[in-house]
DNA sequence: CAAATATGTGCAACCGGTTGTTCTATATCA
DNA sequence: TGATATAGAACAACCGGTTGCACATATTTG
């Protein structure tokens, strides 16, 4: 049988109060009596019930993450190292994490949480434009944040700053002397292509040049144009391929490779992400490392403080970090 | 203000206990006073609490997935995958699913989770040997599961039939004339290395043939070996490279690629899982594909009807597919 | 038509904690 | 020394559900 206040109070000859104050150390108690009851429990190894302590509390201890159901998730390290990021901050605060599969196809999952009260806030670890999720949340009254500037009024989001190393990306190339790029970039219904995107672009002009629009092929994470559009790239004269993150480089530099072109001889290439997806590429891929799992704790840590009466909303994170490797020398 | 049994009791002039049978509907009830509350309970959008429901049920209606902490996740859609089928299923039966990180450099998380009591069984997602999630999970007396064989004697587990299917891929490219296979496989610490390394060696038997040992390589995961691995097996007159997942297979191709080696004309290339890592690839990977998903939801099954008092022990999911594709032809 | 049974509802205890208030014994002060 | 403050502990209500039991009314049965 498992252990209550009730029972240790009872073991102790003490109060169910007593016993309570003893071990959260609130309220008036002799040193004496403390001791004597957290030697006990600790003896016993004795654990309040969270259940107990939620139902009083009003609190449930379990933040919710919302993670796209679709496919995507599993192709990006990013959302795993996100994932880490939470759950290790949640772990400080004594709170767990709830997984929600959700996405526009159905937020029967995100519901059932909130509804049923099995959360005290939502995180949401992708942005997509006009999101359901986003949606529900707004009209909900339950605190939560946005992985990714939604570009949305009064929607709070934490960011890495994906405008400014994109653009920053693209400087540092031209730098090397490489001007003329193709991009490679993902769904346009996610915001994070649309950060990006514009980074390019403003890479450029704060070089005093100009992107080539014809060489922007986006919505490449499932398409079979991979082929042709490098092919296009590269008879149009990219000198450098940037994809928008390791998922699409892992595909183009399949594809180049297996069309017999040379990486960085015949083309250079760059990502965004550097997850260990690419670390072991042949050859090394010159890729901007975003911390990830430091974003990811970063929404904790700001929801926790809104639940305590603080009322942050966004922040962006204006660190990273770009790696130079073989594939763009 | 959020509404309770209380408040809807009040308001519909009946008693707390009428609300809630009217909603369980268990318990004699009339027909008439069920609509009357249901009805209203719909227009106000009611939804009981989960933490009151769980307190007296004594069930939190949680299960927690433990997920390995280290960033082998994050190179696994495999893991993506079960958890989608875990979250799923969950679903049916209205419960949520509390992520765990741990492995054997820590399981504080899985401590916390299950000595405070926030879950009503476990399921960890990936059995490694002498696994300190598995001891702690011994010793404790909560129902869970494990996936993967864990070949320990009263460990619980779900698996796919890893030995039967490498045995049958195995067959599969010796039916197509392929005779000499290099094995590149992962971490012996895991226990379907040595499922698929049995099944891989019994395939040949099976075929009255024996594997080369000498071309069985283990641990390849974050080997810098990987390049040489690969150049000796070929000189060993190895024809096909069998890879023990698609991260593997991934690195593997990239890395044959970069060396000028043409899959499938100079050496041919299989793998398990059948991602969509691998899914872009050229030329298209022959893979052999196990249903994660279904395998997460019997995972949840299982615990579930455990938890309802039956005592149901391991099963293994029989069914396989092999997707004979470009790389072996 | 009384007795037995069935039906619908409510009371109150319970799940295991937290916390405002009260009570008692001791310490401090004028 | 009596009035007042304070420390330590306990009482009891509360969080929001579930459920065994009692009770009143309606229905069936001999």
């Amino acid at each position: 049988m498992s252990h209550t206040l009730d029972s240790i109070a009872k073991e102790l000859g003490l109060s169910k109060t007593t016993v309570s104050r003893a071990i959260s150390g609130k309220g008036r108690i002799s040193e004496e009596t403390r001791k004597k009851v957290n030697d006990y429990i600790k003896e016993i190894n004795y654990r309040p019930s969270a259940v107990a302590r939620s139902l009083a509390a009003n609190r449930t201890y379990n933040v919710g993450l919302v993670v796209p159901a679709d496919s995507a998730l599993g192709e990006m390290p990013y959302f795993q190292t996100l994932m880490t990021g939470v759950c290790d901050r949640a772990m400080d605060f004594e709170y767990d994490v709830l997984i929600i599969l959700a996405d526009n196809d159905g937020i029967a999952a995100l519901r059932h949480a909130v509804s049923n009260k099995k959360i005290d806030a939502v995180i949401v670890s992708r942005c997509e434009r006009d999101s359901k999720v986003i949606n529900f949340l707004k009209e909900s009254d339950i605190p939560y944040i946005v992985v990714g500037n939604p570009m949305e009024e009064g929607v709070p989001y934490v960011d890495h700053d994906n405008e400014g190393a994109a653009s920053r990306m693209i400087e540092t190339l031209i730098d090397a002397g490489i001007t003329r790029m193709a991009l490679i970039g993902g769904g346009e219904n996610i915001n994070v292509t649309h950060s990006r995107l514009a980074g390019f672009r403003k890479g450029f002009l704060n070089k005093g040049l100009k992107a080539d629009e014809s060489l922007i092929f986006l919505n490449m994470h499932k398409s079979a144009r991979m082929d042709s559009v490098l092919k296009e790239s590269i008879a149009e004269g990219a000198e450098c391929i940037v994809c928008m993150d390791d998922m699409l480089c892992n595909s183009v530099l399949n594809c180049l490779h297996n069309d017999g072109i040379s990486v960085p001889e015949d083309i250079k290439l760059c990502s965004f992400y550097d997850s260990n997806l690419l670390s072991t590429s042949k050859p090394s891929i010159t890729s901007l490392y975003f911390d990830a799992k430091k974003l990811g704790g970063q929404c904790l840590e700001i929801l926790m403080r809104n639940l305590d009466g603080e009322s942050i909303t966004s922040q962006t994170l204006t660190d990273f970090n770009i790696q130079m490797r073989d594939s763009t020398l």
